[in-house]
DNA sequence: TCAAGCATTTTTGTCGACATTCTTGTGTCA
DNA sequence: TGACACAAGAATGTCGACAAAAATGCTTGA
């Protein structure tokens, strides 16, 4: 695989920016494309995963699939069944409001602490990614939603920026988990066009009240921006696509 | 999970209480046995984790071993390291502050909603598992501290009684893996004597509170007990015990 | 027609062996 | 001495095969 020469020998102990990080594994490299298959929807809610075939399709045996989807176990992204194998995780939509829920209060919770202690830098992060976001086109096409990859990210960073000041960082790792959790409903739901909404003003809001300083009224938009796209996806799962939902034994093959 | 007249045929494998749970698979059981023995501190925290050995520990090859291995991983009570490894998840003193901060703040989140939403059942059990904790002796011994199995079973279901009205299942699960976590510290900190404090009054105060429905008052007395524990920890680990501490490659062996 | 019983096929979970990589110990040269 | 290269040793990560279990299909009998 890799040259002989192996450059540096013993150094660099913990691959950080710049070093080679170690040659990944198998094992890793199939989980980090497995749950990409999964967060993106490209794997349906409920499938079943045989561990031969995921095997074939990422080139490895079955070892290293097994490690990957206990991992994915652990994260909630796929369910084991002993002696039953593997499915990806079904979404319940009666859960989808506890999720929602969730959000809104730790999030919310996440941004008052940050306005209470965040600093000149945090207010700078704001703003920058406030504008970035404002500067993108939310679809690629003028008419009709296509999801547009950079204006995803903006959002996310714009997001992590809000609550970046908390000082409590499980606190913020939860919230992104939180988020990728909602992000596989959004997927799943036929939310293509953006109705009655202005999700730009409501950024914008956000980011103004933040830097206001305001610990009332910046959790409380933030809450209740959550919760409008909590209900948008809500809708269209009732309506949306059927395939794949009931987490019983009813799917292909 | 229909009654297929499969009454209890290769059952009795591993008979767990009710319900036939399909027969445990080894990796599941090597999961189960390694998690309690992280958890509760008999595998120090940085401790290598050697395949083989596991393997032989546990009574399985090593396949099931590194599944256990990837699920821990994602639980973060063990890390792995590309082609060097796993170790037991070390643990970082200057995390312990965020993580109670983290507690204070989420934990008093759960309790606020809990106390505006729980309804009389909510009460009975906090009145109840407030009582049976209080009828507990927190130490087997009279004169030095053990350890009562007993009273931490009650003290997990009293906290977590408290905020069981939050309705938001996301949040409650959060909220035990923090305490875990918390956990984790605590059994490796030397909190042998619990030095002039009333434990118990403490609780008593939180449930009043609740029971009062006082949703300022009740979150600022539960974050107060539980960062009081956080400082009790913190101590007991700056002049507690040496090993095993330091998460670069000192390990023995 | 339908249900139950049996045989077959598919899939899961596990093992033992092996190549690769990291680690450790020793020797060599400045 | 000290740094370096190198070789022996150990541990990791991966494979292919196999037994056990589950799912499937088929046959039979009311």
């Amino acid at each position: 695989m890799l040259p002989l020469m192996t450059a540096i020998p013993a150094t660099t102990h913990r691959g950080g920016p710049g070093g080679p990080p170690t040659s990944e594994t198998l094992a890793t490299a199939a989980y980090r494309r497995l749950r990409a298959d999964i967060v993106e929807g490209r794997l349906a809610p409920g499938l079943k995963l045989k561990v031969h075939e995921l095997a074939r399709r990422y080139g490895a045996g079955p070892a290293p699939l097994r490690e990957a989807l206990a991992q994915l176990t652990a994260e909630g992204l796929a369910v084991r069944m002993e002696q039953r194998g593997f499915r990806v995780r079904a979404l319940d939509p009666r859960a989808l409001g506890e999720l929602v829920r969730t959000r809104c209060l730790v999030e919310g919770l996440a941004l008052r602490e940050s306005i209470l202690r965040g600093d000149a830098a945090w207010e700078n992060a704001i703003a920058g990614s406030a504008h970035r976001l404002a500067s993108l086109p939310v679809s690629l096409a003028p008419d009709r939603f296509i999801a547009n990859p950079a204006w995803e990210a903006a959002h996310r960073a714009f997001h992590r920026a809000l609550i970046d000041a908390c000082e409590a960082a499980p606190l913020i790792d939860f919230c992104e988990r939180l988020r990728e959790e909602a992000d596989r409903y959004r997927t799943l739901s036929s939310v293509a066009s953006y109705p009655q909404r202005d999700v730009p003003a409501e950024h914008a809001a956000i980011a103004r009240a933040a830097l206001d300083r305001d610990a009332e009224r910046a959790p409380a938009l933030l809450a209740e921006h959550l919760a409008r796209t909590g209900d948008v996806v809500r809708l269209g799962l009732k309506e949306g696509p059927e395939p794949a939902f009931r987490r019983g034994a009813a799917e292909p093959r």
